[in-house]
DNA sequence: AATAATTTTTAGATTAACCTAAAAATTTAA
DNA sequence: TTAAATTTTTAGGTTAATCTAAAAATTATT
């Protein structure tokens, strides 16, 4: 069955509000990343049921099918792929890419995506440590932790962001903080939960809270 | 001004109609290659008018102005050089890219097309031998005769195509007539201007003058 | 030059995606 | 457990791009 840009966001969008929890997702959750009026969600979350890709009882919230979080996989596998493409063979910095990528991933075509993903390598992650779903949209798991939820003294490193908006990235960027970075958590800071990290071995630089809740990291040995 | 992508495939359309003609383009013609109805054209030719991308007198035809033509020009540049990426980096054959990149082209960043550019070497031409408009929408004008017009006994290098259907290219294809291919004409046959010609040096295969008219060559010493 | 044929435009609808304002349902709080 | 607040839906419109059918203009033909 046919579908549109517009359609292939909202199912991108339920998707993503589902990863964050479990509970059927509200109608205004959804107006608000597709930045539109509640309204035009309830139209269109009701076409979306007729075609099959969600589930919707009125006033009761929407989520997905199997059918709809089959196709919604398969945009953010576009997506991914295409970053990664953008930074890697474009040149393209990390906080550049998402507008663009926004724009390609809507290309219909298996075939380039297959082709895209054997020319990169076949990789497991964006330049954002996102992982990205496979032919099959199988979801790699990753199970990392975030940067504010180690103890101190411990070693680990970079392997993604909890959130890439582009003034974000663009601070880590500042910060020396990039992707495969290994980080020495020196000292946690009582008073705000800031704390002194080490960047790939050279002086300890201080960081806020706010901005290690949003770094994904593995633990090292 | 914004531009839909519905605009952007008139401008296209009208663009390719102007470069076989110097008369103003017909309303049927645009619809034609739209494959819509005259009516929803004329609609549409109102509105490119009032954006001041086409001139348009009802009943006279429509032609496109220099904003238009820029317009058009950066969506062929678009066009050609996906194409090429299509071809040269994601192993694709040159008679498989036409429909993706009718997408691809419409993909805006300026960035992304100068640095898609820069990554495919500054190309002159696409897979077909169709000649790449440069940043400044300036075409480097590649003046080839076609097959059809040349002499007997005169050496050429099949340098393009007149025509991109799928099928024609496949007919290429499977004659073994590549871009580069070196071209000797042995004999031209009254009967039907059919000619027989040696493809690199190999024994002369036969080919009808339909085809002949569809290859652009540029003759050797 | 008048008539016939063709092309183009106008008029009036349709569809997808959106909107505002008002009504209905649900949730929260007294 | 009612009333208040919030959320969601319905009703009725709008815009972009399309359509069909009928009218108007242009072009071709006798």
């Amino acid at each position: 069955m046919a579908i549109s840009f517009t359609e292939e966001n909202y199912l991108k969008v339920i998707h993503r509000l589902s990863e964050a929890t479990s509970e059927d997702i509200s109608t205004n959750a959804v107006a608000e990343l597709m930045q539109t009026k509640a309204a035009s969600v309830t139209d269109m979350l009701r076409k979306l049921a007729d075609k099959g890709w969600v589930n919707y009882q009125k006033y009761q919230g929407v989520r997905l099918s199997a059918e709809g979080e089959k196709i919604a996989l398969s945009i953010v596998r576009k997506h991914r792929l295409w970053e990664l493409f953008l930074v890697d063979k474009m040149g393209f910095n990390w906080d550049e890419v998402h507008e663009i990528a926004e724009q390609l991933e809507h290309i219909e075509s298996d075939q380039l995506v297959n082709k895209l993903d054997e020319y990169l390598g076949f990789p497991k992650t964006d330049p954002h440590g996102d992982p990205i779903p496979n032919k099959d949209g199988i979801l790699p798991e990753l199970a990392y932790s975030h940067l504010s939820d180690i103890k101190a003294t411990k070693t680990c490193k970079l392997m993604g962001v909890a959130q890439d908006s582009a003034v974000f990235l663009q601070l880590l960027t500042k910060l020396n903080l990039n992707l495969g970075a290994k980080l020495a958590i020196k000292e946690i800071n009582e008073f705000d939960r800031s704390i002194f990290v080490s960047i790939n071995d050279t002086a300890p630089i201080f960081i806020s809270h706010e901005v290690a809740k949003n770094i994904l990291v593995k633990i090292l040995a």
